[in-house]
DNA sequence: ATGAAAGCGCTAACAA
DNA sequence: TTGTTAGCGCTTTCAT
């Protein structure tokens, strides 16, 4: 293992100026700085990261929570990891993987042992309990999601309400007067997520507003589990012309089965989802859809993150506007009978 | 920040003292150990990661590796990633996340800052770069995956090949002649995953035993490439009564065009899927399948790894054996007319 | 512009 | 069974 003090005696010079050539905290000189770099690369010298971390008192780690399911939005999650993992990497950091297993017992582990300079945090849920830990530390922390409180907290997420909004003014204004919300299974609702609400309550200002009749109901995804609510959904609202999915898991059973029954999708039925826009594309009906913006979110969060390593910037919260993206799964309303 | 020391004096021991009720490495009174713990609780500490990285010159945190593409087994290689950093946990270890953007290059930083003590690769090419790091050092590594050369190196995998003969024969036995696999896209052929290509492999020395005919056609995944691709298929092979589909994106399309042709699965055609368990529970059919067990091989690769921190047990490949789950979608051949 | 030296908090000989 | 102490490799004052 070659170490710093070998580098200097290599170049000539003291370990001090190898250290600052390195970090770049204090000028040298084109000739001296020409000879460490040299040794550097003659020797495949890399800094010790115990070492570095331990005495410059940064571990130029960021520990990225992931939620410990796996039965909600996978893609996506993977995606904002990456995006996470990616952008660190371009600002010097490397990224710490926890899984939620742990729970809050995680966060004391890593702000305690300073493994980590600081965290991100996936699968926020309205009262998380990470939250008291988090604000009763001085290690920053950046929220993909949103809590209730949001208090002292710095939160990136997509505006989950005005999303809701979009999909119901987009509907609405192609004149469908029933609308069916085909939402995630129970246990994402019971879990209190936030974003599924959030969906809900944009949804609902937009009916009010254009006066259209909303249903809702949650779905566990999958080909029977869709069957069953689609059929309820007719019984109750006969009506019904325009859907809204927020259920990877529920597309395309649910356009399989409008095909099945004869409805012919956007002639008698509009279909908008919220999804990733590969799902959206890769349907069996191009979908109309506002997507999820996973890698936004994922660099987002990393460049708040280190702004505020840096001591720029606050807490704040970043709610990225929802973009509604026209495809073939939506149009007019069918006349009324 | 509490240090090991204060904790040392709050005790009132010595500080190696402590350090060794910590690891264990030597018998402790029971008082001692009874005072100490005392105080670390009541301090609240936790002892620093740098230091000890340092002082013992050994991490404690894997690396792990994954793929930077999202075209592929997405859900897989989170499962396999969550099970790596469970697992690892239960071993003392942590994890850093890696993304194949830095290719090589990681590998390098990762072992010569030691960073972390071991590493997990996952999505391995045939003629992976970064073998000849690997064989170069003596970090400890896994593959997940396997490269052509296996020599010097342990490799977790399913055995793909066998999960292609189990389809073929399982296939062959219900009376299939005519059988059409439906790959991956083209570029995972191109990139030499080997997967695919072990796959095909399988299947086709199990054609060979049982007299089949094989048609393989590589597929983007879609509805649209789908159907073109199931056109050319029939027109080529109209005999064609099994499918053996390893491709996520194209087994709900291949379902929903097969039900648009007026052909009965399984009454006409038997598929077979090689996908995640929860991919076949959910489509449209029950497919019967080959699971891809994610959750094994990450939990194997990390078992393997620590034996080899360990100083136990050297390179080994690992292969698992598939097992297939009979569902609704596979059942004897038709009647030839 | 450069060097010398004092730690950072912990581990692991070496002593007792 | 416990204490003393010399580093681990780096950063960063304080000097020059």
């Amino acid at each position: 293992m070659v170490t710093l003090a070998e580098v200097a005696q290599h170049a000539g010079v003291s370990a001090s100026t190898v250290s600052y050539v390195l970090s770049g905290k204090r000028s040298i000189s084109a000739g001296t700085r020409q000879r460490v770099e040299q040794s550097i690369r003659e020797l495949g010298y890399h800094p010790n990261a115990g070492a570095r971390a331990l005495a410059g008192k940064r571990s130029n780690i960021i520990a990225l929570m992931i939620p410990l399911r796996t039965d909600l939005y996978v893609p996506v999650m993977m995606e904002i990891a990456i995006a996470v993992a990616t952008t660190a990497r371009t600002h010097g950091y490397d990224v710490l993987l926890l899984t939620g297993e742990e729970g809050p017992d995680a966060v004391r582990r890593v702000t305690g042992s300073g493994l980590a300079d600081a965290m991100i945090l996936m699968d926020v849920e309205l009262e998380d309990e990470r939250l008291p830990l988090l604000r009763g530390t001085d290690q920053p922390s950046v929220l993909i999601g949103l809590p209730a409180d949001t208090g002292g907290l710095t939160c990136v997420d997509l505006d989950w309400s005005a999303t809701g909004a979009l999909c119901g003014e987009h509907l609405a204004g192609l004149g469908h007067r029933d609308i069916a919300v085909i939402g995630e299974a129970p246990a994402v609702y019971e879990r209190h997520t936030g974003f599924a609400e959030r969906t809900l309550d944009g949804l609902r200002s937009a009916a009010r507003e254009t006066g259209v009749r909303l249903l809702h109901r949650p779905c566990e995804g999958g080909y029977d589990a869709m069957a069953l609510t689609l059929a309820r959904v007719f019984d109750e609202r006969p009506g019904t012309t325009g859907f809204v999915v927020q259920n990877e898991s529920a597309v395309e059973p649910l356009l399989a089965l409008l095909r099945q029954q004869g409805r012919a999708v956007p002639e008698d039925v509009s279909v908008v989802a919220i999804c990733p826009d590969q799902v959206a594309v890769q349907a069996s009906v191009r979908l109309t859809s506002v997507a999820i913006p996973a890698q936004e979110m994922g660099r987002r969060a990393v460049e708040r993150l280190v702004a505020k390593l840096d001591g720029r910037g606050g807490d704040e919260v970043v709610l990225l506007a929802p973009e509604l993206t026209r495809r073939a799964s939506s149009g007019p309303a069918p006349a009324a009978d």
